[in-house]
DNA sequence: CAGTATCCGATTGGATACTG
DNA sequence: CAGTATCCAATCGGATACTG
């Protein structure tokens, strides 16, 4: 890893930087909404129930959790697996490609936890630089 | 690249992942919104001026380009520079924590562009299933 | 237990007009 | 040119009630 030095002030353009900007704006509208990565990170150590997913998470709504699975099962991110006993059971599962998401996450969050305090002190001086009495 | 392939099925979770989640929501919360990757992106390649940005960017409305700038300089990502000339003359520029998530975001970028495919046929193979005829 | 449907408040974000 | 303020439509997302 790390690379060469100088490529670290590289930016993300150069040639296809549209490209790649199209494809991340697209991604995160995908995966920014209030939900979607929760529910990757609890999948992440293996499958749960639909109720177990709820309560790992914690916050969620039953309408959301639902909509959110809809919408990762329906990009091939999660398997739905539903057994139909009394009462049901259904279980959810990352797929390989819903796997392969889970380093580039782990990058970002690795970020936000790095970087997490520099941001919020440069928030309290900015708020402080306008609300000064 | 490649690191070592056992670690491709690991999970975002181990200890801390409670604390990898809350630091990825929060993070998401704040760049997953509809502008801010791209306004870093454009920024990546050198400083641009206000409507200079608005330009690269397309689409974006004064409104929102103003409020996300306003947020990137808050959180310390974004520095804004204003020449009190006639016309005035605002540029704006990454800090070095602001160029510190360029890396990041190419990697998610690199993940979308590379299963963009795999994403939209199983959109499409879902779609299918639900509407037959 | 799992999922759907309805309702409604909160937030988002574009259009527009105005200021320095 | 850069920024602010107001207005408003569209979307998001929680609460709730109902179904299999």
């Amino acid at each position: 890893m790390m690379a060469s030095t100088t490529v670290v002030e590289a930016s993300v353009a150069d040639d296809h930087d549209h490209e790649a900007c199209r494809a991340l704006g697209q991604i995160l509208d995908r995966i920014g909404d209030k939900w979607t990565v929760m529910v990757v990170g609890a999948l992440s150590r293996g499958p749960l129930r639909f109720n177990a997913l709820m309560r790992t998470i914690g916050g969620v709504s039953h309408r959301m959790l639902t909509l959110t699975l809809r919408a990762l099962e329906r990009d091939g991110l999660v398997t739905r697996t539903a057994y139909l006993t009394i009462p049901p059971k259904v279980e959810y599962e990352l797929t390989p490609l819903g796997r392969s998401l889970i380093e580039p996450l782990r990058v970002l969050s690795g970020w936000a936890i790095e970087n997490r305090p520099a941001i919020e002190s440069s928030r309290a001086a900015f708020d402080m630089a306008g609300e000064p009495g």
